[in-house]
DNA sequence: CGTCCACGTCTAC
DNA sequence: TAGACCTGGACGG
């Protein structure tokens, strides 16, 4: 699930499964992926991670080894590092295995100098995502919501009259040269916290924290002398009342937190993410298309901006295929689907109602709810609704049940690696995963 | 079987 | 503002 929050994982998830290791050999990319090969080629080499926004940075650094330089200058080694910048596109993710269980859509791989040795891969099941080799973090990207906080601030609210900001402020959470790191299901959230109606001018929203900021400023001080002198339990600062722009920060970092269970692919994965959604593809909020053909989630009024046409679209939420064991996980995912959508609803407030309706009533009613929308917002960061959360049938958890699940899984690898040499290699097939040795390079790793 | 949908960019009318 | 780029799961007939 790459947004932000996932990138981030990944390189903690890089930087802790490789710590320690030697890397080996050349970069090998697999023959269906248009991206570059990786021109990077090391007897020993280390690999370290950082994330940006949507973006990660390998880096491959040669390991110097004093004794034997001289008498290795022959071969075409890489004596300088590389990084390598991927974006993930909507199905990007690093793993590290062992050989004989190199996954399916293993794309780029990295292997270790170890006796069996291991792979670091990149895997993207649907391709979109891509790496650039010597590359930088992307221009035209923003500061990381997450982790340039101060500056992923500023760069939006002293850029309000870019055009950009004419558009609904759920299209533009999504562009990245201001909101780097944030995607569809975090927008969705983010927007939730504070029950801003999805279709609401963006820099309606915004313009009012350039004052806010600008007060802070002053008041800054007071507050610090205030705090310091005045100790009164809590730790002071966090006191502020979110706005818009300090939930794309703390929102995403709530991801983190989640750690790698919402990432590592071998568990209980996604239910853990799924748990924290309040808002996107949870059961009884409304969705509807925006105009970049994305869905967007939402409770209760969509606001002014609603595209002509909009559709609800309807939830398929994957359950991560652990097959077995699910018994009743199954059941909710069902009722997550629609038809009992209508059922539930019962809770919130009653203004719900868009959810079925059809574009034509949609505009009009859009124009009567603005005021409430409006109105709405304004009364936004009052931190009182803070809690619609329905949350009623999130999914029951579906808990692994270890035993079951590893025989099991197992099974399936099994047949995943067969099918795995004859499809999804396929011309690489003949390399597919134990002796890939790259005749010509260079002997490496196996020889050893 | 076919259709729709998916955590994201890209670039071409 | 549409497609294009991809694979695969869920669902409908």
């Amino acid at each position: 699930m790459p947004e932000g929050p996932e990138l981030h994982l990944a390189s903690l998830y890089v930087n802790k499964m490789c710590e320690g290791l030697v890397f080996s050999g050349s970069v090998e990319k697999s023959d269906v992926n248009k991206n570059p090969e990786v021109p990077f080629c090391c007897d020993a080499y280390c690999i370290k991670a950082q994330s940006r926004g949507k973006e990660v940075i390998l880096t491959l650094t040669p390991i110097k080894n004093d004794d034997d330089g001289k008498r290795k200058v022959a071969k075409r080694q890489s004596q300088q590092p590389m990084d390598v910048v991927f974006r993930f596109g909507m199905s990007g993710f690093f793993r590290f295995t062992s050989v004989d269980d190199l996954p399916k859509h293993a794309h780029l791989r990295f292997y270790t100098n170890e006796n069996p040795c291991r792979v670091l891969s990149f895997e993207d099941t649907r391709r979109f995502g891509s790496w650039h080799p010597n590359g930088t973090w992307q221009k035209d990207r923003g500061p990381c919501v997450m982790f340039e906080y101060e500056s992923f601030r500023e760069n939006v609210l002293s850029n309000l009259s870019d055009k950009t900001f004419d558009k609904p402020i759920c299209e533009v959470l999504l562009n990245q040269k201001y909101f780097n790191g944030i995607g569809n299901y975090l927008r969705a959230e983010i927007l939730f916290r504070l029950q801003i109606p999805p279709f609401v001018k963006a820099r309606t929203v915004l313009e009012g924290l350039v004052l806010q900021d600008e007060e802070k400023k002053k008041v800054k001080k007071e507050i610090t002398v205030v705090e310091s002198t005045d100790k009164t339990g809590k730790k002071g600062v966090k006191a502020e009342t979110p706005d818009l722009l300090s939930l794309c920060h703390t929102v995403p970092l709530e991801v983190v937190q989640l750690g790698e269970n919402g990432y590592a692919p071998a568990k209980g994965k996604y239910s853990v993410l799924q748990a924290w959604m309040q808002c996107y593809c949870v059961d009884g909020m409304n969705s509807l298309g925006d105009h970049n053909g994305r869905t967007i989630w939402f409770n209760g009024d969509p606001g002014p901006m609603v595209p002509k046409g909009a559709k609800s679209r309807k939830i398929m939420w994957k359950r991560q295929k652990d097959d077995h064991d699910y018994t009743d996980s199954k059941k909710a995912k069902k009722t997550c689907t629609d038809s009992t959508a209508k059922a539930k609803p019962a809770k919130k407030k009653d203004n719900i109602k868009v959810k079925k309706e059809n574009a034509t009533s949609k505009t009009q009613n859009a124009s009567k709810r603005q005021k409430k929308t409006t109105k709405k917002v304004n009364v936004a960061p009052a931190d009182e609704n803070k809690k619609p959360k329905t949350r009623g049938k999130r999914s029951p958890k579906v808990l692994p049940k270890t035993g079951t699940n590893t025989i099991k899984s197992q099974r399936v690898e099994e047949v995943n690696k067969t099918k795995r040499n004859s499809v999804t290699c396929r011309k690489s097939a003949t390399k597919a995963k134990p002796q890939r040795k790259r005749s010509g390079t260079q002997g490496g790793r196996s020889s050893k």
